[in-house]
DNA sequence: TCAAAAGTGTTCACCGTACACCCATGG
DNA sequence: CCATGGGTGTACGGTGAACACTTTTGA
C-alpha cells in the first residue's frame, strides 16, 4: 500500500534454499548443483532462489524446485530461517530452508543435467557453500522425526512399492537396520496400505507383492484419533 | 561487501514476533501488547520488531524480548517464517516467529505496564492483528511437543518448585488432566530432579517438598543415551 | 477432630522387540 | 534340485494407565 510506515527500517534479501530428498537403489540422496555464478562459482550448493515481491516463501520454494526438476505439487515443508549476518559474503541475505521429498524416478533427468545438478548419497556429499551443510543436517533431523510420525515416506517411493523397498527406505532415513518381521507387522497393524495383486518380479524369482498407500483410509483413521507411528 | 551481486532482486522487511509464555497460578499465559502505532493501532498483538543490519534473527528476538521484559538469557526458539504477501497491510513484511519461556515471577512488571502489555490466559486471548493468531497456535503446538521431549518446562517455573506445580504446568500445556501418582512416578523415574529439605508452606498445612531441576545430572544422562519423555 | 493437600504401590493390558523356519520360483 | 529372496508367528519383558488410602498439621 506504499504507506511507508516502516520507512526507516533495514531491508534484506530473502532467499529460499531447498534440500531435495530422493530415494534410489536403497539409498537416500539429495540433489545438489554446481554453481555457475558468483559467489561460490564452481562449488556445490543446494538449489535456491530469491523471494519475489508477489509470492510467499512456499511459492518461492515450489518455483525453485519446479525450475530444477520439472515437478509440481511436491511434498515440501519449511525448515528454518538462517540469518547469520555474514552467511552470504556478497550481501546480507536471510535464507529460509525448505525440504522436499520426490520420487526420484519421476523427475526430469535432462533438466538436472542442464543445471549441472547431481544426486549424492547422504554420506558422499561434497562440502557445500555458506551454511548449506548445516541446512542439510537440519533437514535430515526433521525428516527422521517427520517420517516417524507421519506417512510422508511414501512421497519418496513410486506409487506401487514392495515391503522390502519401504523397509529399506526407513532404514536409510533412520540410518539403522530394522527387523523384517517386526517392520512388516507394524506396517500391517497400521492398516493404511492396500496389497495389490501385482508383483514386482525385478528382484527375486518368487516376486514380491506391491502395495499402495491408501490416503483416504489414512485420513479417515486420523479423523477417528488414529496416529501414524513407525 | 557491497558487490551488488544480487542487485536486481527484490528486498523485503524482516520482522520477528515473539510468543512469550509464562505460567502463573496454574495457568499458561502469553504476553500481548496493545499497539500504540499504525497499522493496527489499539489492537492487540504479539511483541515484535524489525531485523537490523548488524544482527541475526536470534539476536533480534532476544533484543525485542529484553526490551519488553528486562530479561536476558531466556529460553527462545525459532518457530516459523510467515510470508503471506499481504500479511502486513502497510508494507511487504516477512515475519519470523519465536517463542520464549519465562518464569513469570522474575520479569519487570513496570516495563510491562509502560509498554501497555498484559498477560492473557490461553483461553482468554483477544483476537490479534495480522496472522498473529496463527503464530500463537503454532507456538502452542511446538511447546507441547518440545516440553514432552525436552526438559524445558522448568524454564517456566521458579528454580524451586513443588511436584504439584510441575504437574499443573504439564496439565496446562497439554490441556488435559494427569494422574498424580503416575505423573510423580514418571518424574521420579527420570531421576533428574533434586529433592530439597525445604518445603513450600504457602498452599497446604502439611507443606510440600520443593525440587530443583539438576541440569548437570540431566546432561550426563543424555551423554549416556538417556532421553527425556513426559 | 476435621478439613485439605501431600505422599505413596500395585495390577493389568498392551506394545515393542527378539528371534527362525518354510515357501515359491527360475535357472 | 538348489540358491535366492519372500513371507510368516510367538514368547517375553517393559512401559503406560487405572486406581484408593494414609499422613500431616493448623485451625
Amino acid at each position: 500500500m506504499g504507506l511507508n510506515t516502516y520507512s526507516s527500517e533495514d531491508k534484506a534479501l530473502l532467499a529460499v534454499d531447498c534440500i531435495i530428498f530422493g530415494f534410489d537403489k536403497g539409498d537416500l540422496k539429495i540433489l545438489l548443483i554446481k554453481r555457475t555464478f558468483e559467489p561460490g562459482l564452481g562449488e556445490w550448493s543446494l538449489i535456491g532462489g530469491f523471494l519475489k515481491k508477489e509470492e510467499n516463501l512456499d511459492q518461492a520454494a515450489s518455483r525453485v524446485l519446479h525450475h530444477l526438476t520439472g515437478l509440481r505439487d511436491i511434498y515440501m515443508e519449511q525448515l528454518y530461517a538462517f540469518s547469520k549476518v555474514d552467511r552470504d559474503p556478497a550481501e546480507r541475505t536471510i535464507s529460509v530452508a525448505y525440504y522436499a521429498l520426490i520420487d526420484i524416478a519421476t523427475h526430469d533427468t535432462s533438466l538436472i543435467k542442464q543445471n549441472s545438478a547431481q544426486w549424492f548419497g547422504l554420506k558422499d556429499c561434497p562440502k557445500l557453500i555458506f551454511d548449506h551443510d548445516r541446512m542439510v543436517l537440519h533437514a535430515i533431523a526433521r525428516l527422521r522425526r517427520k517420517t516417524s510420525n507421519n506417512p510422508i515416506g511414501f512421497e519418496l517411493l513410486p506409487e506401487k512399492f514392495t515391503m522390502k523397498q519401504l523397509q529399506n527406505l526407513y532404514e536409510s532415513i533412520l540410518d539403522k537396520e530394522l527387523d523384517k518381521r517386526n517392520f512388516i507387522n507394524k506396517v500391517n497393524a497400521l492398516d493404511i496400505l492396500v496389497k495389490l495383486e501385482e508383483k514386482d518380479m525385478s528382484v527375486s524369482r518368487k516376486g514380491a507383492y506391491l502395495f499402495k498407500f491408501d490416503e483416504e483410509k489414512y485420513k479417515a483413521k486420523v479423523e477417528e484419533g488414529f496416529s501414524f507411528k513407525l
